[in-house]
DNA sequence: TATTTCCTTTACGTGAACGTCAAGCTAGTT
DNA sequence: AACTAGCTTGACGTTCACGTAAAGGAAATA
């Protein structure tokens, strides 16, 4: 008796279609092929982007929308393919991932703060507001006097 | 006696200073001051930047750390300097400046939402070091068999 | 067969945020 | 007086991440 095996139609897309579920254009996946972020398959001269495309695809956002160059995202993807390589290389590429986390562990950390900071302003705004038509007072960082 | 009124030098600053205390160059400044968000002073023909103007940038900078573009930036400290005006104009500030910060915690999501993922990734290659047998071990765990 | 639809490559254009000269002024030092 | 250090204003160049035609091929549909 076998599990599920169902042999599944093995999903593919065409360029409009994966880059319609990305918000993207079919440029930009274009552009991706030439950085070499993703090499879909061609059926004539057509792409044809399977599931594991589809993967890599979403990593390239994902890492887009945390601010990193398509440089740094197609780095951390020719690492992750050599995840079966040898041990001196999988240190090398857990070291530079983890150096990557770090950056974003900082980065969520200046946005924090930014957060603070604005949510203070805000606050002289909406104090303003309804403390009457006065001038407000100025925090330490921008005095004007 | 006066409490501690030193009558402070007023501190000024030229633009290389300035620009060498946030780590940007000159030219940032100069580009900074076309696009409006800082204007200070001229002695002469040559700029002097005020305690205040140090403020105005401090702020750009944060603004740049998040991911703001310097129009928005631009605009953000443009509300900011109407902060004594009338009601109407307050609220719609005060409104902008929290749909900003809701968009730094959308963003804030985003990135741990990265970490996690990326985390998730770099435990995969560092179960792959133990599991697995590469020729070269400088290992300093246990030997894989 | 003709038309439409979706795709292809090639190539030039764009906006943001500066970088990088070039040429010249000016205040202070030698 | 000559020189140097630090500033000034142009003005063109650069990188990134695509946008935007233009011209054409192949397949599905009328």
């Amino acid at each position: 008796m076998t599990t599920k095996m169902t042999i599944e139609p093995e999903q593919q897309f065409s360029i409009t279609e994966l880059s319609a579920m990305f918000n993207l254009t079919p440029r930009a996946l274009r552009f991706y092929e030439t950085k070499q972020l993703i090499s879909p398959q061609r059926i004539g001269s057509r792409r044809v982007y399977s599931k594991r495309d589809k993967g890599r695809l979403a990593l390239v956002v994902l890492g887009k929308n945390v601010g990193f160059s398509l440089d740094e995202i197609k780095e951390m993807l020719d690492l992750y393919d050599l995840r079966d390589g040898q041990k001196t290389q999988l240190k090398l590429t857990s070291k530079k991932f983890r150096a990557q986390i770090q950056k974003l562990v900082e980065q969520k950390k200046q946005i924090q703060n930014a957060i603070e900071q604005l949510s203070h302003l805000c606050d002289q705004v909406e104090n303003a507001i309804d403390g009457r038509d006065g001038p407000v007072k100025l925090t330490e960082t921008t005095s004007a006097r």
